[in-house]
DNA sequence: GCGACAG
DNA sequence: ATCTTGTCGC
């Protein structure tokens, strides 16, 4: 029996345009939570979501694992194979890949906790990226750890690890801290933190620091990157089961 | 108008 | 994101 052959459909009313999605994240903003500080790092669970594509073949495959926040041990894991919902346009990755995180999310035998994902929050033109739209849909809380600066400006920290310095965004209100350049390991490039919803920015740093022991990138996003590399590479044109 | 631009 | 071999270094 193939339970796999399921692919997430793109949603009824999904925007089709880069203008209907632009209004989307207008109406959706004034939902993100801005004022709780989220859950404690070391606590609980937190989850890495990543997707990978095919766009040959239209395929996106996203995978979510879950970690024991204070061992980083694997909890549990889910993938799901959906069809890519919209191009990709700087500012608007979030619809790109959102139908199918929501299903992988969905997937998963047990709740989050804290959902990092790939890419930004608050950090975006609009101040809705991938994060902040992920949490306002779920109502978890989210943070983005990206490993680039996209448009935004930032002086480099301090060369050693748990170094910070603001990300600004531009002149619409003066310059903003829309996020964090961070040092997760000593002498190599920072990463890019934001807020995505129910989180504040100290905590979304502490979460990304506890989460990088050894690595530069979070150990919720390398184990959500291969996982879904994996899954992708199993999903064949006639359907093959990925890790379920 | 042109270039840059999370993944 | 993805296309791709070997190679330098811990």
């Amino acid at each position: 029996m193939n339970t796999s052959l399921n692919t997430v459909p793109i949603p009824a009313g999904w925007p089709a345009t880069e203008e209907q999605a632009r209004a989307v994240q207008d109406e959706l903003r004034g939902r993100v939570v801005l004022d709780e500080p989220g859950p404690p790092p070391g606590t609980g669970r937190v989850t890495g979501v990543d997707v990978a594509y095919d766009d040959e073949r239209d395929v996106v495959v996203a995978a979510a694992v879950v970690l024991d926040a204070a061992t980083l041990a694997v909890v549990a894991e889910a993938t799901a194979v959906g069809q890519v919902s919209f191009p990709y346009v700087p500012g608007l990755l979030a619809f790109r890949e959102i139908p199918t995180v929501l299903a992988v999310l969905d997937a998963l035998p047990c709740p989050p906790g804290l959902v990092v994902c790939d890419g930004y929050g608050l950090a975006h033109p609009r101040r809705f990226g991938l994060a902040s739209h992920l949490g306002v849909l779920t109502g978890l809380s989210t943070i983005g750890v990206a490993k680039n600066p996209f448009t935004f400006s930032y002086e480099e920290p301090g060369a050693r690890r748990g170094s910070a310095s603001p990300l600004l965004a531009g002149e619409p209100t003066g310059p903003e801290e829309v996020g964090r350049a961070l040092r997760t390991q000593d002498g190599v490039k920072p990463v890019f933190v934001s807020v995505g919803h129910r989180v504040s920015l100290d905590n979304a740093c502490a979460h990304t620091l506890a989460l990088t022991p050894k690595y530069r990138l979070p150990e919720t996003t390398r184990s959500a990157d291969s996982l879904c590399r994996r899954a992708l590479k199993e999903t064949t044109p006639s359907g093959a089961s990925p890790v379920d």
